[in-house]
DNA sequence: GCCGTTTTCGGCCCGACTGTTTTCAGTCG
C-alpha cells in the first residue's frame, strides 16, 4: 500500500514584515547563553552532568512565565528547580551587564564558529572537536569543502560513510527552514496517520512529541504505530510521497525528510508497550527525566517499553499511558502540561487543573463577514457556526480606518447593526451579537466614537498598524484602549506572526494589570501563525485575574478549524472553562462582560 | 552544576541506530 500525503499550502493573509528593537535582556537571550555554554563544555569534553545542568537551565528559562529580571529582583532565582547559586549568579551577571564572563571565556578558548558545526544533523560535539583538532576547521563552508575533497574519511573513527553523512547533513541544513507551525504540520500528520491506521496489522497510530503537546512550533514530527510486525509498516512508510531523504532505517525506527524539509520519525512498537512508548515519545524531555527519577525512587525502571520492577525485571505497566502514570502514583497528565514544570507534583496531589475542552465552547465572538474582509455573508456565517455546534456568535467586522480590509464607516456599521437586529427577530434558537473589531489608533483612541460603540453588544479592539512604536508609547496606547469602558476584548494582543513578525513591544505585566482592573478580556487568537496570546503569556496573565476569549478570527469557513490550535494553547496556558468567555451561556456572558 | 523524608558527597534517565569497529563510541530524541 502506498501512503499518499497531501501537503496543503496555507495562504498567509498578512505577510508584511515588521521589526522591533528591544534592548532589555530577555529570558530567551539568557537561555541562549546557557545553551552555548553547554555546547562549549561538551566540545571541551567536560563533565556530562554539568553540561546537562546548563541545558536544563536553558530549557527551564525558556519555559518561565515571569521575566528573569523580576525573579531576580524578588530574590527567588535559586528557588527555581535546576537553578542553583552558580547559574543564578550568571543570570544576575547577564541582567546587569548583558553578558556572562564564563560564557565569553569558554568562547575565547575555542575558535569562533565551532558552535555552528553542531547545527549539522548527525554531527555532535565529539566530531566537531575531532575535526577542529585535526584539520583546524571551524565553519560549515570550510567543512563542506574538506568533505568534498575527501579529507574527513581518514580521521580516526571516521570513514567514507561518515563523510557522506556530513555532506548530507549540510545539504539538509541549507534547505531546512527551522521550525514548522502547527498549521503546516497538522495536515501532513493527519494524512500519514490516516494511511498508517488502515494498514494491515496496525493496531493503533498516534502522533507524539511536541506536536501532541501542542507547542506553537514543531521541530520534527514523531509518529507511533502499535503493531506486532514492523517490516510491512516501515516499508509502507518509506513509500510516502514526497520523501527527499531517508535518514535512519531500522526495525523499530525510521526517519525521513519530506520535500518541504520536515523530518518525520516513525516508531513501531509492540501493542502491549504502546502506552509506555506514547508517554516516552510525547516528552517533554524534562518531564520524562523527572518521571524516570520518580520511578527509580520506587524501585521501578521506566523506558519506552513499560514500567519494570528493577528487582525482578518484571513488566508491570505499558499498554496504556494511564496505567504508566497510575503505577507511579500519578493521575494521567494531559500532554499540553508535560513540560517539566510542576505538573508531576500537581498530578501526585490530584491537583491538576480541569483544562478547557472543545465541548465547553458555546460561542464564537470574533468573526468577519462580507461587510468587511470576510468571505461569508451573515447568513452563511451563521449556517457554518450552527453546523459546528455554536449556540451564538458575534459579528465583528473591521472599522473603516483599516482601508485594506474594507472596513465599515460609522454609517455602514449602523446599517449592519440594524441588519443583525432584524436577523435576530426572525431567528429561532440562535442569536447574533452586533460587534466590531475596532482599530486602536496610534494614540490609543478608537476608530469609532463611544456613542456608536455603545450601541454594540460586543466590542473588540486591536492594533493593525503602527507596529513600531517604542515600548512606553505602545503600552500606553493599548492600555488606553483597555481602559475604554466600551471595549470588552483586545484581539491578538501582541500582533506577532510566527516565523514572520515579532511581537509588539509591550509591557505585558502592565497590560495584564490594566485588563484585570478594567475587566477587559484578552484574546487567544487561534490562527496557527498567531497563537496570540501565547501559552506563556496566558500563564502569566491568569493570576492577575484576566479573562480570556478563545477565538478563530474567522474570515472564511476553514478558519473555524483553527480552534484546535487555540485550544491547545489555552490548555498549555492551564486555563479552565470559567476563565474563557466562550464557555458562558448568552445571558451569563452579558453579565460577565458588564463593566 | 544541582540536589537531598536514608544524603552536604556522590550520585545524576534510557535505548535505537549508525559507522567503524571486533566490542564500542557518537549522536539523537
Amino acid at each position: 500500500m502506498r501512503l499518499i500525503v497531501v501537503i496543503f499550502t496555507r495562504k498567509i493573509k498578512e505577510n508584511r514584515l515588521e521589526f522591533r528593537y528591544n534592548h532589555s535582556m530577555e529570558n530567551n537571550e539568557i537561555a541562549h547563553f546557557f545553551t552555548e555554554i553547554a555546547d562549549l563544555l561538551e566540545i571541551r569534553g567536560e563533565n556530562a552532568f554539568k553540561v546537562r545542568t546548563y541545558q536544563r537551565a536553558a530549557r527551564t528559562i525558556e519555559n518561565l512565565s515571569e521575566s528573569l529580571a523580576d525573579l531576580s529582583r524578588r530574590g527567588v532565582l535559586e528557588s527555581i528547580d535546576g537553578i542553583g547559586k552558580g547559574i543564578a549568579d550568571k543570570i544576575r551577571e547577564a541582567l546587569e551587564t548583558g553578558a556572562i564572563s564564563y560564557h565569553l571565556e569558554l568562547k575565547s578558548s575555542l575558535p569562533e564558529g565551532i558552535l555552528s558545526l553542531l547545527a549539522i544533523p548527525g554531527l555532535g560535539p565529539k566530531k566537531a572537536k575531532l575535526i577542529y583538532e585535526h584539520l583546524n576547521i571551524a565553519s560549515i563552508p570550510e567543512l563542506k569543502a574538506a568533505a568534498q575533497e575527501g579529507k574527513l574519511q581518514d580521521l580516526p573513527g571516521m570513514g567514507k560513510k561518515s563523510e557522506e553523512k556530513i555532506l548530507k547533513g549540510i545539504a539538509l541544513l541549507e534547505q531546512s527552514s527551522g521550525r514548522y507551525t502547527l498549521g503546516e504540520v497538522q495536515p501532513i500528520a493527519e494524512a500519514i496517520l490516516h494511511c498508517l491506521r488502515i494498514l494491515k496489522g496496525v493496531v493503533q497510530a498516534e502522533a507524539a512529541g511536541s506536536y501532541r503537546r501542542g507547542k506553537e512550533t514543531i521541530g520534527d514530527l514523531d509518529l507511533l504505530v502499535a503493531a506486532r510486525q514492523s517490516e510491512s509498516v516501515m516499508k509502507a512508510f518509506l513509500e510516502t510521497e514526497g520523501i527527499r531523504e531517508v535518514l535512519v532505517q531500522g526495525a523499530s525506527k525510521t526517519s525521513i525528510v519530506l520535500a518541504n524539509g520536515l523530518q518525520i520519525d516513525l516508531r513501531v512498537i509492540p501493542p502491549d508497550s504502546f502506552g509506555a512508548a506514547l508517554q516516552y515519545f510525547t516528552g517533554s524531555k524534562d518531564h520524562n527525566v523527572q518521571l524516570r527519577e520518580l520511578a527509580l525512587g520506587m524501585n521501578f525502571k521506566l523506558n519506552e517499553y513499560g514500567v519494570f520492577e528493577i528487582a525482578t525485571d518484571k513488566k508491570i505497566a505499558g499498554k496504556t499511558e494511564e496505567k504508566v502514570y497510575k503505577i507511579l502514583g500519578l493521575a494521567w497528565i494531559p500532554p499540553e502540561l508535560r513540560e517539566g514544570m510542576d505538573e508531576i507534583a500537581l498530578s501526585r496531589n490530584r491537583a491538576l487543573p480541569r483544562l478547557i475542552e472543545r465541548s465547553d465552547i458555546r460561542s464564537a465572538l470574533h468573526n468577519h463577514t462580507t461587510w468587511s474582509d470576510g468571505r461569508l455573508a451573515l447568513e452563511e456565517l451563521v449556517r457554518e457556526a450552527k453546523r459546528r455546534g455554536y449556540a451564538f456568535i458575534a459579528v465583528t467586522d473591521h472599522s473603516g480606518s483599516l482601508g485594506v480590509a474594507n472596513g465599515l464607516s460609522p454609517d455602514r456599521l449602523k446599517q449592519q447593526i440594524e441588519t443583525i437586529r432584524k436577523f435576530n427577530e426572525t431567528s429561532e434558537n440562535f442569536q447574533v451579537l452586533a460587534g466590531s473589531e475596532v482599530d486602536i489608533r496610534a494614540d490609543g483612541t478608537l476608530a469609532f466614537s463611544d456613542e456608536l460603540l455603545q450601541q454594540l453588544d460586543f466590542v473588540i479592539a486591536a492594533v493593525h498598524s503602527g507596529f513600531e512604536q517604542p515600548r512606553e508609547k505602545m503600552t500606553e496606547r493599548i492600555c488606553r484602549a483597555v481602559e475604554n469602558p466600551q471595549v470588552h476584548l483586545i484581539s491578538h494582543p501582541t500582533g506577532r506572526l510566527l516565523n514572520r513578525r515579532p511581537p509588539l513591544n509591550i509591557d505585558m505585566e502592565r497590560l495584564f494589570e490594566t485588563c484585570a482592573r478594567c475587566k477587559t478580556a484578552l484574546e487567544i487568537n487561534s490562527h496557527y501563525l498567531r497563537l496570540d496570546l501565547n501559552d506563556k503569556h496566558i500563564r502569566e496573565a491568569k493570576p492577575y485575574g484576566v479573562g480570556f476569549a478563545l477565538e478563530t478570527d474567522t474570515h472564511s469557513p476553514d478558519d473555524f478549524d483553527n480552534l484546535e490550535f487555540g485550544l491547545k494553547t489555552a490548555r498549555r496556558g492551564r486555563l479552565a472553562p470559567e476563565d474563557i468567555l466562550n464557555t458562558y451561556a448568552l445571558e451569563d456572558l452579558k453579565k460577565r462582560i458588564q463593566k
